[in-house]
Parts: C-alpha cells; structure tokens; sequence
DNA sequence: GGTAAAACGATATAATGTACCAACTTTGTC
DNA sequence: GACAAAGTTGGTACATTATATCGTTTTACC
C-alpha cells in the first residue's frame, strides 16, 4: 500500500511537494515524448499548490496572477486533457475538481479520500483493495477496465480522535 | 454478495423490475413518514425506465410525455433530492446521472459497474470488499463515513468473452 | 376552518464543460 | 533557411448541469 496521506493532511514542507511533482512531470513528459508547455506547467503548479482539488474555473480565475494575462476556458482544459492523459493528475467526479497525483508513472489505481471538512484529498493505492474490487466485479460478470473509488469522511488533521 | 448485474445487463421482464420498485419506494416512504407524490413517483418510474443511468434534464424532457404537462428543473431536481435522501436512487457522478437503487433500505455502500458500451450500470453490495476500504482508508488516518466506487468496462451482454 | 409546514411553479442565473475555427509555434525534411 | 505537417493556443459562442429566490398551492394537524 502507498499512500500521500501523511503528507497531504499534516504540516510539512509544501514546496517540496510541489518541486518533486514538478520534476516527476518533467520526467514523465520526457518519457512519452510529450511538451510540458508553460501553460500546462503553470496548471499543473495550481494544481498542486495545496492538497485540496481544484475546480477548471478556479484554474482560469488564478492563472492571471502567473501568466499576467487571461486564459480562457478551453486551454485550460486542454491543459487539464493532456495531464490526465498523462496521469499526472486525477479528476475526482463527485467534485467537478483536479488532484495532483502523487505517484504517476507506477501502476495504480485511483482511491480517493476527500475530507468533508477541510476539503483535502490525499490518494492511496493498495494491491489487495484493486484486486479485490475486480474479484467482486468479475463474480457479477463484469470485465474491469478502470476504477474509481472516493471516500469521503474525516482525514488525520480534522479528525478529532487521531493523536497527533 | 448481493448484486443486480444479472437482470441489469440482460433481457428480462423490465416491467418487473418498475412495479417492484415502485412497491419498494411506497414502503420506504410509509415507513419513513414521506409523501411519494405524483411528481416524485413519475420521476423515479423514468429512473426505472431503463438500467441506464438518467441525467436531470432527460427527466425534465420526457416528463411532459407522462404528466400532460412541462415541469421545471427546479421541480425535477427537488424531487431527485428527494429519492437521494430516501436512498431510492443512486446518483452516478462521473455521469452526472441517476439510477435506481435495487436495494434500499439494507444498508450497503454503493460500488457500480458501468458499461461503457451499452451505457448501462448495476450495482453490487459486497461486506468483505466495503470492509478492505475501511480498512485501507483507516491505515491510511482517515475515518470513513461514506464511500462510492465506480468502476467501468464491459457487462456482460457487451463482452464477447462472457458465454451467454 | 385556521395555521404551519411542506411541496410546487416560474423566472433567472450560476457553474461546469465543449464545438468550432482562426492564428501561431514547433518539428521534421528537403 | 524554406516549407509542410502536426501540435498548440486564442477567442467566441454555446451546451449542459445545477441552484437561488420568491410567490403560490397543497397537505397535515389541531
């Protein structure tokens, strides 16, 4: 199991996490021979300015501030198509929102655990669980392609029971 | 186990499937003290209409059909509500869809399998697989209230592998 | 029958996402 | 370098999904 959550719900060194997101992408986009344009770094830096998803139009109202000009609606999700594309970050549906995903480039599959109070979402990923969830599926006939799980409760900050 | 994927994805007598719903709905609501209105019951037999998920606006259309009158997106919406809070139906948000649920009132957690191809979703209850996802959630700090997980790829009257 | 709560009607508008086409940039080839 | 092809961006308009607001009607209950 590999999991962001201690670090996505806790104090740290924020930086870090973006520099090494933003590197992993560098490397990513490299690999697949793919342009990391300053429009879709710049998204992607939004992205991962917090741990909380971000919303296509919140993207659009702060660009501004980065770029110093306006970008309308359709580049960035065009932005946002090319880094889902590339598994750099993940859309979380009940949301409309935009994740940085912590570990792209592994083999993984998506589970989600949105806190309902401070809004962050950190991302895990377990063998046991994926392969649990295709056990299930298969026995009710169906054949698994992709998966989305999104849990929703209380992370380890605003968690009042978590000794920390 | 429980699952509806076998009479979801394959030929049977639909209309069943409606007058069971509709009966299932009038007791949830007989027993939770809430009004099935005309409005309400016209809205959940369209989710019922078929095993496809049904957006808020096919609603809005097709109501006229049954009701001799057009009825609004407010109205639609505050009955969708309605049936969400009694668990009558399942709302699907990477469709932005809403479909029947074959089994309210037994406590489950929603897993759904939609079909890419025939559009069609099911959905499968499974104690040991929502028991892994509290249990990985939990490992990883978080308190779990609430889960969803959607998965897609091909049912069984879409996969040419499935012997039927 | 009077009253409070619940439900509905109707208009307007917010929030999210896309189609389309023109202009510009990069890449590869000669 | 000149050129063509592919990829990327700019900009307008529009489609789709969802909600705020307020006035009216219906229902439940005493």
């Amino acid at each position: 199991m590999i999991s962001n959550a201690r670090s996505a719900y806790q104090v740290h060194d924020h930086q870090r996490c973006i520099d090494a997101a933003l590197n992993r992408a560098r490397q990513c986009c490299a690999a697949a021979n793919a342009r990391l344009t300053p429009i879709r770094e710049t998204v992607l830096l939004l992205i991962w300015k917090s741990h909380k998803p971000l919303g296509a139009y919140s993207i659009v109202e702060q660009l501004p501030a980065l770029t110093g000009k306006r970008i309308q609606p359709p580049s960035v999700y065009r932005a946002i198509e090319f880094l889902l594309e590339l598994r750099l970050i993940h859309r979380i549906p009940s949301l409309n929102a935009f994740i940085g995903c912590p570990f792209p480039g592994s083999e993984h599959s998506d589970v989600f655990m949105v806190c309902r109070q401070c809004g962050s979402a950190a991302e895990v990923s377990a063998d046991n669980l994926n392969q649990l969830i295709a056990e299930t599926t298969h026995k009710a006939g169906f054949q698994l392609e992709s998966q989305t799980v999104e849990v929703s409760g209380l992370c380890l900050a605003c968690n009042p029971e978590t000794p920390h």
